[in-house]
DNA sequence: TATCGTTATATTTGTTTATACATAACGCAA
DNA sequence: TTGCGTTATGTATAAACAAATATAACGATA
């Protein structure tokens, strides 16, 4: 058979999201880029979907998880904490062994 | 920390979505009452939409997940067959040890 | 044949969500 | 001081989605 089994996991903290696989991506090209409506553009959403996004996530973390500056050499600039950077890791570390345990519970489904 | 992780699953087959949370929770409804009417004013969703949901989960199983007739005695109505209340069940399941998984998984996010 | 509760489907309305556009503030550098 | 690219924010438009309404067909039963 050819099921396949998808999931989307996300993390709240006083029943706000704190992280979703959408933000998560966010903040990687955020790391990738260094500024925040770069990594909009090579994600291909809007500047003010983005920052929404990264509004929500600095709102709800109990520490900053990027330091935004306006102005100066380059204009500005978005760049992930050390606590964001260990964030996002530990999401897709856990948002992997998730896909890993789904696929082996599949074989249930396939087996019927 | 009170940190929550949460998640949805679901399970698609060429490319189409079989089964979801929404989808299964109809199904559920639709085996406790016999009817797709009555499951859907029972999940406060519009009878609409709760076909259109059955409609998509039984164009995309490859065999029939209910039988539904209308007209007679009660004007109709809907029941699972077996393979339906099979998918049911091993999704549910599938969903739970999922939760637990995560849970589990959730300390690494709370260690930071 | 007329009634009833259901499945099945189209059309319209409304609500939420995303996009587009516009503008201000900032601070370095030429 | 002017220009530049960025962050930050408001407002108006558009698109996607959900809900409300309406109607037809069906088949046992009275």
């Amino acid at each position: 058979m050819d099921y396949k089994i998808k999931s989307r996991i996300w993390i709240e903290t006083d029943n706000k999201v704190l992280l979703g696989e959408g933000r998560v991506q966010l903040l990687k090209e955020i790391q990738n880029t260094g500024s925040l409506s770069k990594a909009a553009k090579s994600l291909g959403i809007s500047y003010k979907k983005a920052w929404h996004l990264l509004d929500a996530v600095n709102k709800s973390a109990k520490k900053p998880v990027t330091i935004n500056s306006v102005g100066g050499k380059n204009g500005g600039g978005t760049q992930l904490t050390a606590y964001g950077k260990v964030l996002v890791a530990t999401f897709e570390d856990i948002n992997k062994n998730c896909w890993e345990f789904l696929d082996q519970q599949l074989e249930k489904i396939e087996n019927l």
